[in-house]
DNA sequence: GCGATCTATTGACGGAGGTCAACTGGCACC
DNA sequence: GGTGCCAGTTGACCTCCGTCAATAGATCGC
């Protein structure tokens, strides 16, 4: 619980940003060496959840932030009414969390999709050290920045876009985290179900499937349930913004 | 620029926080008298807008968060092709710039919907005075949380409601803070375009116009231009949810 | 292994809301 | 006051997508 930087041992070394696969990706991202280490120390615990579990739930105190190591989660916030809107899915190597850090309690929750593996960076000792690490500092204010970008992102695709748009929009974004991750960005494996999808969107799962057929009879997808392969970024691409004067687009 | 506190001014104290009328409203709420003078302090000028002036745009380095003294602002994202995404309306009291707080760059634009008086807030002044008087910390903390909560539910509401509910919701809404205003809540007079209600809202400008009209053959709300009368906030409350069964609402 | 249940797909249908067009009333500017 | 222009309204039409229903495939528990 020093401030100043903490000694490794090998065990938690194993288990640590810089032994970590992901460690291009999330918040180390640019960081030296010697402050990884200093990283490394605030990490706190390797979490496992299983799938349907919650990581945290509206108005949980907050002490942390979370770090994706493998598998996925969705977040979302529900009305008195006990109806969900899915705000965003994360896969491994992404941060979440921040809803809390200005009102010091979530105000949203988050579930994960399949048996995953959490980092746990306690907030506390996380500030110390980002005080002390101004590169570690700037990087985190980088993520939670984009976090807010994909937030707007999010409202224009669903004030504006199609249902199709909607999608193609969905799958080309789900591509390019996946191959942040080097994994193959053609072939996606989904672990959120229809439903998730449909409402993260504000569709209905049978518009969802809808698409998914329709996509693959025009050549762009090949889909199998869960497993999605995408033959044809191109035509994806086009698919984002296909007619281009859906809906009026400017309130000038 | 001395990091305690500054004497003030009687120029200073007539256009400063103690003396405005909005003082119960933004920052301030329920900081003392003596900590306000610190406040005070911090802002910097009062600046006016006209219709159509831009406050702040995508991109622009942050200095300063900014509160609405009179009048009103849009702000909102473009996307590559252009087409904007309204995020929010701001009405007095209210304090806009939050978008930049993280990567010290605005990534949404803010821009007046009528001749507006605001005021700035250098953000490296302020930050030393929130750092002196946690009770401003929290409250400005408190108001950053507000705007999480605002913007998921805008999602929830683009994502889960049909056009009418969405349009009650969205009446309600600013109802709610034409009384924070000890304005009439029930006599609103619109500052923004049908075209930017409905591009708020992810609908077409003439589905708006119907709706109005629809809501005025009801018997909710008395329209004319720009002056909406809410003559049964009961029914209106009603509408925010009529349909209990519009779209799926859980993906459980 | 087998039913129960949940997830996904597909078809048929209808309606909410988008599109197109015409019209009106304000408002600014000569 | 006339004219042009833009914001707003209204109607006719049509389509996208939500609703309902049936079915098939997965998955789970026993």
């Amino acid at each position: 619980m020093e401030p100043t930087a903490t000694v490794l041992d090998l065990n938690q070394l194993r288990r640590s940003c810089s032994s970590c696969a992901l460690h291009e990706l999330c918040l180390p991202a640019g960081i030296g060496a010697d402050d990884l280490n200093r990283l490394d120390a605030t990490v706190k615990d390797k979490r496992m959840l299983d799938r349907g579990a919650m990581l945290y739930r509206e108005g949980d105190k907050f002490d942390a932030l979370y770090v994706v190591r493998s598998g996925s989660l969705k977040s979302f916030v529900q009305n008195e009414a006990g109806d969900m809107q899915i705000l965003a899915f994360h896969l491994p190597g992404e941060i979440i969390g921040f809803d809390a850090l200005a009102s010091n309690q979530h105000v949203s929750q988050a579930e994960a999709l399949e048996r995953s593996s959490i980092c746990e960076l306690p907030y506390a000792h996380l500030q110390r050290v980002t005080s002390e690490v101004p590169a570690l500092h700037r990087q985190l204010m980088r993520v939670i920045s984009r976090e807010v970008v994909e937030e707007h992102r999010h409202l224009m695709v669903m004030g504006r876009q199609q249902a199709q748009e909607q999608m193609a929009t969905f799958l080309k974004s789900l591509a390019n985290r996946y191959q942040r991750l080097q994994r193959d960005g053609a072939a996606l494996n989904l672990s959120m179900s229809r439903y998730d999808i449909a409402n993260y969107l504000g569709l209905v799962v049978e518009t969802v499937s809808r698409l998914f057929s329709r996509m693959e009879e025009m050549g762009v997808l090949e889909v199998n349930r869960k497993s999605v392969r995408i033959l044809r970024p191109d035509l994806l691409a086009g698919l984002c913004r296909a007619d281009t004067m859906s809906k009026q687009k400017d309130a000038s």
